[in-house]
RNA sequence: GGGCGUUUAGCUCAGCUGGUUCAGAGCAUCUGCCUUACAAGCAGAGGGUCACAGGUUCGAAUCCUGUAACGCCCA
């Protein structure tokens, strides 16, 4: 049994052994079981670099109350975790890490700097799954994996092989988006745009053969040197008899053509473009079309190279930049500068503008591989909430592009391509070859390039287990059954996982993803780290407790929608908790000396019966909520119910007889507060695991965990229809009261006489039934009942409610005019409802098309209102 | 330029399939309270033409069209 709570709420106290209980008891563990259905969820990995931040907070409590409250419902529940490798991002940090004590990568070479990788690796990645243990995820932690784990390496290397081998994966020339810092191709979403106050330089270039000139204008003079063409729109009779000539690149002397193209924007500049193929995508794109001749001017570290006369060679490009405009002002060719904005791409990773830069690398042919990615979200096999991002889910299928998986990076996959040095064969290969196929020589070379981590992380939901080969594991939990991620990884992860589920086992890899919001500060802003404007979860979750914290970030998350955060509104949270601890601690003091009994068996009375409907439809409502996806609702309801109606209404009328009744009286309420309790609490688990866990296991009659108890379920035996109606009627009488009592400024202290008039007598029985609530509650002394017309004495105060007239004496007390003012105001506001509610029931159209219980809704509600404007009218007329 | 979303109380947002949970909650504000679970609290109160303009309908915060502002994604 219990020795009772501690005096007050503090968090820091209890929620980390809890969880150190949890585990060592293997709680979260989980193992195929043929008896049960299992529900499964695979994290999406955070960064092994990576540290906890709000992001992952929202929305890895999601995960974790869909997998706390499938496990109280009974499924085999399992949630893997795991942490991803992060090619780059880990990359530069081990690169940073390295320089602090003078050492290059290129200097100690791949070896060697694989195993400081793995060194730091050990040492300080990871961090974050002690974070994610801290706000409380119920992982089964013996799955933990690792994207460059052996196995998982071993897998993803499979699935290169299985698709090179099956022509799905070919190396070629492309334009991409190059950090020159890291030296790599990075990925789109690696880029993050910039303002940058820029120029915009006019330059002439001449046309051979004439004494003409064409100015093109550009903000990245220096690349000119790389220059293939001059682009003008066909429409600009500017341009027109230019077309088809040539025109002579300064500085480099080459000749260009000057070609036409719908592409290009008259108003823009000069309206002439010149064309770099090497190192502008939309330039690339033109090459292609027009057969343009490509020359790339840069060195993978954005130094410019032997293509450009021999003065300019080395120089970094914005040097070089420099030296190519004071010459151009020499030759006289640089018309003007103008200042010009604009939005820059800069690596994630390096923070330098990218540079697009044409080179050898890997690609996926995707075209035939997204086609069954995109049946099974159309034929909703996989289905999203919201279903909004199923658009922006098929507008980038249907616009995509072969997919760029090689980088030059050390960290990762390295692509299991094998080169002979003497024959030039190649091919890939899982294990790696002694000597080549072809001519048996040994010399072999592997390809230096890693894989893009996101070509490791989308066959995720099935990797994490042995595959390929097919265990039990793999045949049990996948497919899974809820991803939650967030809709800025749609098609770097979420798509690619669906394309790779499909691809290799034929399977989609789980039937619903949803899409949390992004939490942005107070102002709108998203959080970020240069804007200093994201708090770190662990403070919060040491001022206010992870329950706290977990309650606001899911209540303040409504279905796909942004959320403004600010640590603040962990009040919220943090006073929730507080409530339930100070309503637990009351009942657990008071169900010390009594034993409870049978809430099936015991005597229960109006109120007990409410409360017990009141909880059974919040069972029913709180289901559907989480079911829907929508957690938010989920944690009003409950804290509604809980709050509400549970401590301000049924624990304060609970003390009427735990104070004053009979010992069976007594014991009776202390069962329907236990009952009520103990299911409030596992109601609440899967949001609030900690304090309710805690609280659990002070109950009496309860032993385990909560973790591992049956979530509610609704019960149509513990419904009562009519004490409900009675008692929220009951509650209305009492509002009516304090109302009174509180325009009056009458004392708590001070009871009050009261006289009731009811339109029905047969409402009587309501009051005779719960008379000691409406005594107590309001603090009443004397309850009296007058006739339905009784006139109001001079020195009463008359308030008004469904079928009642209440009249509470106050000599002295009374402000007339106020009184009379207030009274004018209400008789206004009930004949304008009045008038309306006539007007539609005399509209024939209306009674005529309406459905009949709506139109009885009227008639009925007219009723009501005309008694009540006799009330007040009759009151108003009765103040002197 | 194309697509998507948002606009409801001073602030942050609910309001899902039009009609008694239809104008709501929390915070903030005001009034009164240390009432033996809780001042991280209790009891009251004030506060909104539901962005704007049309339309559909017996009936619109809710459905449709357009406009405006803001935000995101793609080009």
């Amino acid at each position: 049994m219990n020795a009772g709570l501690p005096q007050s709420y503090n968090p820091r106290e209890f929620e980390e052994a809890i969880y150190r209980e949890w585990t060592e008891k293997g709680y979260f563990r989980s193992s195929p079981d043929p008896e049960k259905k299992p529900y499964t969820i695979v994290i999406p990995p955070p960064n092994v670099t990576g540290m906890l931040h709000m992001g992952h907070i929202l929305n890895n409590t999601i995960q974790d109350i869909l997998i706390r409250y499938h496990r109280m419902n009974g499924y085999e529940a399992c949630w893997i975790p795991g942490t991803d490798h992060a090619s780059i991002a880990t990359e530069a940090k081990v690169v940073k890490w390295l320089a602090e004590s003078g050492i290059t990568k290129e200097q100690i070479g791949r070896e060697k700097f694989l195993e400081y990788a793995q060194d730091w690796k050990d040492k300080y990645g990871g961090i974050i799954i002690g974070q994610l243990k801290r706000m409380g995820a119920s992982c089964d932690w013996d799955r933990l994996r690792f994207t460059m784990d052996d196995g998982y390496y071993k897998a993803v290397i499979h699935a290169f092989v299985d698709l090179y081998k099956k022509g799905k994966i070919y190396k070629g020339y492309r334009l991409v988006n190059w950090c020159p810092v890291s030296k790599s191709a990075i990925s789109e979403e690696e880029v993050y745009y910039k303002e940058v106050k820029g120029s915009l330089w006019h330059i002439k270039y001449a046309i051979k053969g004439t004494d003409e000139t064409i100015t093109i204008a550009t903000t990245r003079p220096e690349t000119l040197l790389g220059d293939t063409a001059v682009a003008v729109n066909p429409k600009d009779k500017r341009y027109k008899h230019l077309v088809g000539k040539t025109a002579i690149l300064p500085i480099a002397d080459r000749e260009i053509p000057v070609i036409a193209d719908e592409y290009i924007d008259i108003d823009f500049g000069t309206g002439a473009l010149k064309v770099t193929p090497a190192h502008d995508l939309n330039d690339y794109e033109l090459a292609k079309k027009h057969d343009l001749q490509i020359i790339n001017i840069m060195n993978i570290d954005a130094t410019l190279n032997d293509r450009v006369p021999e003065e300019f060679r080395g120089m970094d490009r914005y040097e070089a930049r420099e030296a190519v405009v004071e010459k151009l002002r020499e030759l006289k060719l640089l018309v003007k500068i103008e200042d010009y904005t604009n939005n820059v791409g800069y690596s994630e990773r390096g923070h330098v503008p990218i540079e697009p830069l044409l080179s050898e690398q890997w690609f996926m042919r995707m075209e035939e591989l997204i086609k069954p990615a995109v049946e099974k979200v159309k034929d909703g096999s996989v289905h999203f909430y919201p279903e909004r991002w199923v658009k922006t889910y098929f507008h980038w299928l249907e616009n995509i592009r072969d997919w760029c998986i090689s980088r030059q990076l050390w960290w990762g996959h390295r692509i299991p391509v094998y080169y002979c040095q003497d024959c030039g064969h190649f091919d890939a290969y899982e294990e790696a070859p002694k000597k080549c196929e072809k001519c048996g020589s040994a010399h072999l070379r592997q390809d230096e390039d890693v894989l893009d981590t996101w070509a490791s992380s989308w066959i995720w939901p099935f990797a994490v287990h042995k595959w390929p080969e097919i265990d039990k594991d793999l045949e049990y939990y996948y497919p899974t059954s809820a991803l939650v991620t967030a809709p800025d990884i749609i098609f770097f992860w979420v798509a690619r996982m669906i394309i790779a589920g499909m691809e290799f086992l034929g399977k989609i890899p789980f039937e619903k993803v949803y899409f949390t919001g992004l939490i942005r500060d107070e102002q709108g802003r998203k959080m970020s780290k240069s804007l200093g404007n994201s708090p770190d979860p662990l403070d919060v979750i040491a001022e206010f407790g992870a329950d706290a914290l977990r309650y606001t970030i899911i209540r303040l998350a409504p279905l796909g929608n942004d959320i403004l955060y600010s640590n603040e509104k962990c009040e919220l949270g943090r006073n929730f908790a507080n409530k339930i601890w100070n309503a637990s601690k009351y009942i657990l003091q008071n169900a010390e000396s009594v034993e409870p009994g049978d809430i099936r068996k015991i005597v229960l009375d109006d109120i007990d019966k409410w409360i017990l409907t009141r909880y059974e439809k919040t069972i029913e409502k709180a289901r559907a909520e989480i079911e829907g996806f929508h957690f938010n609702e989920a944690t009003i309801s409950l804290y509604d119910f809980i709050w509400g109606e549970f401590c301000d209404w049924y624990i304060e009328a609970s003390k009427i007889k735990i104070y004053n009744g009979t010992p069976e009286e007594k014991a009776a309420k202390v069962t329907v507060l236990l009952f009520i309790l103990e299911g409030s609490l596992k109601l609440l688990h899967p949001v609030m695991p900690f304090i309710t866990e805690k609280i659990y296991q002070t109950l009496p009659g309860t032993d385990g965990t909560i973790m591992r108890a049956e979530y509610p379920v609704y019960d149509k035996a513990l419904v009562f229809g009519n004490e409900e109606r009675d008692i929220e009627w009951v509650k209305q009488l009492i509002y009516t009261i304090r109302n009174i009592r509180g325009e009056k400024g009458i004392p708590p202290h001070v009871a009050v006489a009261v006289r009731i008039g009811l339109d029905d007598p047969s409402l009587q029985a309501r009051i005779d039934n719960n008379r000691d609530l409406v005594l107590r509650l309001p603090k009443v002394e004397s309850l009296d009942f007058v006739p339905a017309d009784y006139a109001k004495a001079d020195n009463e105060v008359a308030g008004t409610g469904p079928g009642f007239n209440i009249f509470i004496s106050l000599e002295g007390l009374i402000d007339v005019e106020k009184e009379r003012e207030k009274l004018t105001k209400e008789v206004a506001r009930v004949e304008g409802s009045i008038k309306g509610t006539k007007a539609k029931l005399s509209n024939g159209k209306f009674v005529g098309q309406a459905p009949a219980d709506i139109v009885q809704k009227e008639r009925d509600k007219l009723a009501y209102l005309e008694t009540e404007l006799d009330k007040l009218k009759s009151n108003l007329a009765a103040l002197k």
